[in-house]
DNA sequence: CCGAACTTTCACGTAAACGGCAATGTTGCG
DNA sequence: CGCAACATTGCCGTTTACGTGAAAGTTCGG
């Protein structure tokens, strides 16, 4: 009556090789990367086996798109959450008073962080779009090359039907 | 009557520490990737010092760029110098030919290559630009929040002139 | 309750990408 | 020619980001 081969008795928690497996990495590196203070799991079982949940697991893919995709280093991607961190931090503080202009600072500190964090990411995709810009110049006088090419064969060849 | 300080009596030959200066690196770095097979100095001194013209410092500034910008590995740059070199290759073996069919073929080649490269910077882009989105889409989140803050702000505070 | 599979911590190993010497040679202004 | 500044090769050290056991404990279906 219960499938649930794997894992998860507990709701949802899963145990580290299933995140592994879903976020595209090993058991190895989100230890190292919870070492490294990027992380700490949901919840520990009675034996202390690491449990994650769906949050833990959108972080971790997070924390695996930036070094793979974007290239960041953990120490940036640790920055990054931090930064994530002290938003929720402020969360906390928000809610803490009524005053609504320290409110209104709270907030407005919070998008600070996040126009930081676009800025970064959009440094980076600006200087890889003038590499494919460059790219697709040179390929474009490629193209342009065959097209005469091709034109050259056409005329030359006109009593020859294309093969 | 020649005032040139610091290097150079050759044509617009550069030493290594110049070159380091102007793409933003070190000596070391630049014979590391040297010695990785990335690239080779234009040519030596008579006493075996390093000289690079400009082709190697635009070669220079790719590898940096693509490390530092774009986040791939030594290994994955000297693949995409590689397919550089290939295309090289394979504009000799254009001129070695007169045959038109043959000559598209390399041609073609050439243009799948520069394809090849684009389509790598574009999936980090693409992956990047995802990450964007869904930080903007928080950081709108974030703007409401604070838009109908002052809203209420202003209508608690009617009577109170804004400080 | 048993065994296979999984997990934990600890420790050592490693590949990549340099940094930093040392010992020696080269440049080039004065 | 003399010497300060820079370069070369060689080699060892370091940091980052894990891989790879070892030894011991945990889960769980049968």
């Amino acid at each position: 009556m219960n499938d649930t081969k794997t894992a998860a008795a507990a709701p949802g928690l899963l145990r580290i090789q299933e995140v592994a497996a879903q976020i595209g990495t090993t058991p190895r590196s989100i230890r190292y990367w919870e070492e490294q203070g990027l992380l700490t799991p949901a919840a520990r079982s009675d034996g202390d086996y690491r449990l994650y949940d769906a949050t833990d697991v959108e972080r971790l893919r997070f924390i695996k798109g930036l070094r793979d995709d974007a290239g960041f280093s953990l120490a940036e991607v640790a920055q990054l959450l931090e930064d994530e961190a002290a938003r929720e931090r402020s969360h906390e503080a928000y809610h803490a008073t009524t005053d609504p202009e320290a409110r209104l600072r709270i907030l407005r500190d919070r998008a600070a962080r996040y126009e930081h964090q676009i800025d970064m990411l959009r440094g980076k995709i600006g200087r890889l779009q003038s590499m494919v810009d460059e790219t697709e110049a040179r390929l474009t006088r490629e193209s342009a090359k065959v097209a005469a090419l091709i034109d050259e064969m056409a005329v030359a060849g006109t009593g020859e039907a294309a093969k």
